[in-house]
DNA sequence: GCCGTTTTCGGCCCGACTGTTTTCAGTCG
């Protein structure tokens, strides 16, 4: 059983509480619902954590509930939540997946409706289950752009942000939700009025006097919320959530003895910006890319919040594919190695790497591969670059964890990247030693794109990131933060774990085409939202301490 | 059922919208 599967399990289990007694069994439904969220949240899959015996180091599951899990993973299911479901049959948990339904209305509708119109309405909600693609975060960020210039051009705003996940810089985003602030008072529904007319509207969903929805091509909703200068602050804060955040930080001031909301503290208490609000409660300000009570209020409160790093920590580039014909497995670069020196330049970078994907396996012997990559040795250290270029190679880790290169292959390299590109479903063990092999060769630096992930494409594969952790800090290897959108690898919650145990990790934005050399900040976005400070990651070293870690 | 910077017992976030059991339950974020 996956992760997902446990949490839409667990959530189904606090339904059906609800639906049975909501009073009697308030507190359980609660706590199954936190279960459910936490089970979601956790890098680990559980099943791993309970293999180990370490269910008990999920927050929210406590021994009542890791009892019942046991007994799932043990024999497929639970008898006390067989006995909490009992009556209630699975096609009223699959109406939920439909808008304002919960499994009260679901249940109503099973009792009240013909067979035919059910059927209809489970299709209906199979199809929302299998639809929800999020936007990849560049994409909502332009879009927001868009309709945010649209915003100022027009209409008497003086202050404007994102909001949700598009503010925390989530990997993916579902509706782009904007906050603005209005010159004059009383001018509200003009400006909710003005922002219905965006040229690329579709349909109004919604429109009030301090809120209006749109609808733009591809199925982008745009929310838009006004509020007064008064409590700019704390709508912000508010609407920046996340959700879970939010719920810490209320039970927070509530500890306090305040009560908090997007209005701000009963009766009277306003706040303009998020820093009074934060500083009001006692806390020091909280980036928005932390704010995913995964303990930022305790860390707060302790004074003990990274200083996170920035765009302009980062000294160079570890991932870049350039034109130099190597006769490639996968991908060529498109952009001459003069164009990416140039515009590294540009980016102010001390330093890049050129890191090509190897020479085919299938169409050369190794001694040709080597022939190749002596070719390119030649060609990146007898030009004069004007900055520190980096002769590197990102090379597929073999079925069996051996590489498609000789030791001699090797030697023309600077340093090494490892990644894997086939066979992505082996077993978690088989996949661990083969990627353990792999970076045990002593060229080998970095594990790109650890996860081999694909956004709204492909899971990950398979990993004991205990077993690869453990040997990148023993070994000083280093994981990548692959900058690319679609990639975001590794993910911001493996970040986090490596950032606690010390691990060291890179950035690149595996660019194979100039242009993508500006995604360096959405790996910025992953680095921060795992708490990681410039200490952290290698490339925000000096290119002399760089050249330490390369024993160049 | 879970949990701890006032607690191993006694609490558990806050509010908006919708559509009508027209005073609030159900759902959502």
């Amino acid at each position: 059983m996956t992760n997902l599967q446990i949490a839409e399990l667990l959530r189904n289990v606090a339904s059906s509480y609800q639906y049975k007694n909501e009073q009697k069994y308030k507190f359980q439904i609660i706590a199954y619902n936190r279960a459910a969220d936490a089970v979601e949240h956790s890098t680990s899959e559980l099943k791993d954590l309970w293999d180990d015996g370490k269910l008990d180091q999920v927050p929210s599951i406590g021994p009542s509930i890791a009892s019942h899990l046991d007994e799932i993973f043990k024999n497929g299911k639970s008898k006390h939540f067989e006995e909490v479901m009992k009556g209630i049959p699975d096609e009223a948990f699959r109406l939920m997946a439909l808008p304002k339904v919960g499994l009260k209305t679901a249940m109503k509708m099973l009792q009240e409706l013909s067979k035919k119109e059910i059927d209809e309405k489970l299709k209906e909600s199979d199809k929302i289950i299998n639809k929800t693609k999020r936007h990849l975060l560049p994409y909502a960020e332009n879009i927001a752009s868009e309709v945010m210039e649209w915003l100022k051009e027009g209409s008497n705003v003086i202050k404007i942000d994102t909001l949700g996940s598009l503010r925390r810089k989530v990997a993916t985003v579902g509706d782009i939700d904007i906050l603005v602030k209005s010159k004059f008072k009383n001018q509200n529904a003009k400006i909710t009025e003005y922002f219905t007319k965006y040229p690329k509207t579709q349909k109004v969903i919604e429109q009030g006097e301090h809120t209006a929805s749109i609808l733009l091509p591809g199925d982008v909703q745009v929310d838009l919320l006004v509020t007064t200068p008064e409590q700019y602050g704390s709508a912000l804060q508010h609407f920046t959530g996340s959700k879970h955040h939010n719920i810490a930080l209320r039970e927070h001031a509530l500890k306090l003895g305040y009560s908090l909301s997007e209005y701000g503290i009963k009766p009277d208490k306003k706040f303009k910006t998020e820093e009074e609000l934060y500083n009001f409660l006692g806390l020091d300000y909280i980036e928005p890319e932390l704010r995913e009570d995964t303990g930022e209020i305790q860390a707060s409160i302790a004074n003990s919040l990274p200083l996170l790093i920035k765009q302009e920590d980062i000294k160079g580039d570890l991932q870049i594919h350039s034109d130099f014909d190597i006769e490639t497995s996968h991908d060529l670069g498109v952009s001459t190695a003069e164009e990416l020196v140039k515009r590294s330049k540009e980016l102010g970078y001390e330093y890049i790497a050129f890191t090509e994907h190897n020479p085919s396996k299938s169409g050369h012997s190794l001694e040709r591969v080597t022939d190749l990559l002596k070719q390119k040795e030649e060609y990146v250290r007898e030009n004069d670059w004007g900055l520190k270029v980096f002769n590197s190679l990102e090379i597929d880790i073999n079925k069996d964890g051996s590489l498609p290169v000789s030791l001699k292959g090797l030697e023309t390299l600077d340093f090494a990247l490892i990644s894997i590109h086939s066979v992505f479903d082996l077993s978690r063990d088989e996949m661990t030693k083969r990627v353990l092999t792999a970076l045990s060769y002593p060229k080998v630096k970095i594990f790109a794109h650890p996860t081999a992930r694909k956004i709204n494409e492909r899971e990950g594969i398979e990993l004991d990131w205990e077993k690869i952790f453990d040997f990148c800090l023993k070994n000083n290897k280093w994981l990548e933060i692959n900058a690319d959108p679609m990639r975001l690898d590794l993910p911001d919650t493996l970040v986090r774990d490596a950032v606690k145990l010390g691990i060291k990790m890179t950035l690149g934005t595996d660019t194979h085409e100039i242009t993508m050399m500006d995604n360096m900040k959405y790996g910025v976005n992953v680095a921060r939202r795992g708490w990681a400070t410039k200490k952290d990651v290698i490339n925000c070293l000096s290119l002399e301490d760089f050249k330490k870690e390369v024993n160049i």
